[in-house]
Order: structure tokens, then sequence, then C-alpha cells
DNA sequence: ACAATCTTGACTAATTTTAATCAAATAAGT
DNA sequence: ACTTATTTGATTAAAATTAGTCAAGATTGT
């Protein structure tokens, strides 16, 4: 790793993904004791590296007994949608639909542009070369299956 | 070896070729300092050898802890990688095969460990809800177009 | 001699680190 | 309760640490 701020941020990151719900709480003055730096590089850690844009809530508070707690909001987020669609997903589906939710993921930023085109290529008609009503079931299948591997990835 | 810059280009060259993963990071002044130059000579050196043209990519971050790093990209072997792998897919293909291919596609960079695990799940028997022998058709199926995904992207 | 390439250094830009000061909340003393 | 002191985080600005650009001068090849 190559300067102090990243090794905070990992070391923050790894706090938050070995937490229960995708929170962190720290003292300032206590982590920049063990990293031994100064306190307000957290502060600067946390304005270039756990920005809202990257789908991070900070609060504070000062005073005794004060705190700096980071929340990682956008798995929650996904989590919330990926469920969501694996309701909308009955035991059959067809490819149409298929290509919708596809579409859907990608604009809500779940997948890549390239695992879209994966997909998109797994679940045509002319991959699974099975005839209806089997194939809308497989489809289902094998959507729910990549959903669900995304869901509980990390 | 006639001046510096052919010189520092062989240097990084070799540190590329001894690298694990076709990638040397440096600290430009320490490579200076090295070969007794001035920073700015790294890149000049960068500018004029290591384009994308020549199939590199250079990234690098100013600041404390800065780096340049220079990735060496092999589009042409990993196309023929996967036209290898096309070939070794016959009519059918058993899981256990298939997951050799899709480890070994992750091994050799060519697909996410992301992607790794949505492509297990697809060919998975519990996914593909058929008998034998369809099955292992329809797998072999699955992974050719995914493979032609990844080959003809770009 | 001419053209292309290389070397060098001054200046610029980005990023990180550090320190000083400010603001808020709590704790303690009265 | 009220005032004061202490603790703790926020903000800001300065300094330090890198890398990038550019252009003038030097060297080399033809």
């Amino acid at each position: 790793m190559r300067n102090m701020s990243d090794i905070i941020e990992q070391y923050l990151k790894q706090m938050i993904a070995e937490s229960k719900n995708e929170v962190v709480e720290i003292k300032r003055a206590q982590i920049a004791e063990k990293f031994d730096c100064v306190p307000s590089q957290l502060n600067y850690v946390i304005k270039t590296r756990f920005t809202n844009e990257l789908g991070y809530i900070v609060e504070s508070k000062r005073g005794g007994g004060g705190y700096i707690r980071i929340t990682k909001i956008e798995t929650h987020k996904k989590a919330d949608y990926l469920e969501h669609l694996l309701n909308l997903i009955g035991d059959g589906l067809s490819q149409t639909n298929a290509m919708h939710i596809i579409q859907s993921m990608y604009d809500a930023e779940v997948i890549s542009f390239r695992e879209a085109k994966i997909i998109d290529t797994v679940i045509a008609r002319e991959t699974l070369m099975i005839g209806l009503p089997k194939r809308d079931i497989v489809r289902a299948q094998i959507l729910r299956n990549i959903i669900e591997v995304i869901l509980y990835e990390e």
C-alpha cells in the first residue's frame, strides 16, 4: 500500500466489510494514534474516499464520547433492489422479460456492460436449445441464480 | 546500449517480464536517481516507448506515495487463448470440464472473479434443470456463446 | 548541414501530510 | 441551573511530496 491515506481507507473498508450492517464507528483520535498520524488526516480520508457519491453516509458527534460513523448504503439499496427482482421472477420467464430485467440491472449499476451481455447471451432462446414451456422455466432458474450470486457476494 | 532512454526502456521491460502480471510500478524520482537522470526523462521514455499503440497502459498518481504503473496488455494472446477454448469445447460438456475451463479463464484474467461465479452458477446441473444427455449439450452451447461474447467485444 | 531523437531543467498540477484554529458536546465545579 | 473546563470532531490553510508539461539545448544518424 502506497500511503497513509490509502492504508487508512483500506482499514476502514475492511471494518465495514467485517461489520454486520455495513457500518463502522470510530473515534478519530484513536485511529490517528493507531496509524501514527494527525487526527485531521481521518477527515481528509473520509472526505476524499467515503463520499456520498461513492455510497457512504458519514455521521459524527463531537465532545466527550464523540465518534465518526461511516455507513455504506449502496449495498443495502442494491440488496433491496435485487430482492425485488427475485420476487418479480416467477416460475417461468420469457426472453423479453428477462432482457428487461437485465437492462434494469445494468441501469441500476448492479452489473457491468459485459456482464449484461454475457447474461443476455445465456438466456437467449438460441442458446438454451430447449422447447417451451420448459425453456422459460430454465431461464427463470438461471436468472434467479445469477441474481443470488450477485446478492450474496462478499 | 547507446543512450539513457534505451537503458531505462530495457530496464522497465525487464521488470515487466519478471513480474507476475505483466505490470511494473515505479516511483519516478527513485528510478531517475538510480539512473542518475532528471525525473522528467522517465516521462519521455514512457511517452515514446510505452504507448497505447504498443500495447501498454500507463497509470499514475501524484502526491505522497505517488507512482507510475505500466501494464502490458496482450490482446492477441487473449484472443488466441479464447479461440483455443472454443476448439476445446465439443458438442457436449460436463459440469466438471466446464468448471475447469472457467477456472482457467479466471486464471488467465479473461474474466473477473464475479463473472466466474456467475458462469459457474449458470452451468451448474442444479440450474439447468434438464436431463442428460441434453444437459451437456446445452452447457456446451452456453459456454461457447459466453466465450464468443468476450472474444468479440469492442 | 539537417533532421530526428535525446537530455535537461524550470514551471505546473495533483495529492497527501501536517498544523493551527474553530465549533460542538460533554463533564465538572459552584 | 449556570458557568467553566475539557474532550473531541470540523475546517482551513500551509507545507511537503510526488508526477506532468514544455521548450531549449545537446547529441546522434544520414
